[in-house]
DNA sequence: GTTTAGTTGACTAAATTGTTCGGGTATACG
DNA sequence: CGTATACCCGAACAATTTAGTCAACTAAAC
């Protein structure tokens, strides 16, 4: 379990599909475009989450990418596990020949933390997430315009997702 | 809040110290056989993590590394914020310049993922690592030799934290 | 004053990130 | 048909990060 900008990306995109896929498939054009990501980039994630049997594709032209499952059925974790493969942290990777020490502590140490990231980030679906974005999207419209004071950094400020 | 290979290793460094420090200081590279991290590649991450305030370092002979603070005391969170610093997956890195669509939403979006993930792992003390990594040192011990089967991965057993 | 061990900086090979290019193939539509 | 659309695929690429090495320096114990 890698937590990278790749990943952070394909989330993004992904949930950029659940939002504007309410009639037909999402063009990567049209995610690329809104979402600021490089085409070729979202071709190589999108071909993961493919394989991974996340996301499904129609050929031809008013084709593109839709979820393959309802958006309460996909978690954050899925789709990371899918564009970040894994690589563990280990010296002796996979190997038992970690002597020296008793055994090295590693394995089962990040086996734990691991599956503890891994179970939390399980829980996080694509529906919450668009759920968030629309509450966001709502509430900024009430606001029309919003202030932001100068010499701020406006993407620092957090936001309470309800799990 | 990354999750890469580096924080993992200054989290296991940080285990280590915390398990051999009860007399005096731990040295680097004392820890650097035991968990088979590089001494130099040590010696970069706990810069970082004594310019932070978790660790102090004792001079000369007999001298070493010890815990800023008790175990209970320190959080994932903030071993991997000092080494791993932290790096927007936003395109307009930090600026409110992101137009075109209504705004990006990335930045709600990953600024409440991040908060969850980081509040996460600001409840899993290096006390609670600890435990559990000493808990399974007397697993082991007891079964004395663990037979592990070839052609299996005993890397990838999940363990659980009590958290 | 010698040894121990932290402190710092530069430098390196390898991997990862994100992008660009250049070609394919399936399909809707006229 | 043919053509435009959009998925597919792979190679090549600069920039960054990762992990490690090397060398010189400083503080303290003995």
């Amino acid at each position: 379990m890698r937590l990278t900008t790749k990943g952070r990306f394909a989330v993004t995109a992904m949930i950029d599909v659940a939002m504007h896929g309410t009639n037909g498939p999402v063009t990567l054009a049209a995610v690329s475009e809104r979402q600021r990501i490089s085409l070729s980039y979202l071709e190589q994630l999108f071909g993961k989450l493919r394989r991974s049997g996340l996301v499904a594709s129609v050929r031809g032209p008013g084709g593109g990418y839709h979820l393959a499952r309802a958006a309460a059925q996909l978690s954050v974790a899925q789709i990371i596990v899918a564009v970040d493969e894994p690589i563990d942290a280990t010296q002796c990777g996979g190997l038992e020949n970690c002597r020296d020490d008793r055994r090295c502590m590693t394995h089962d140490l990040w086996a734990g933390l691991n599956s503890h990231i891994f179970s939390f980030l399980s829980g996080v679906t694509l529906a919450q997430l668009v759920a968030q974005q629309e509450q966001a999207a709502i509430h900024a419209a009430l606001h029309e315009v919003r202030h932001v004071p100068a010499g701020t950094t406006p993407c620092k400020v957090p936001v309470t997702v309800a799990v």
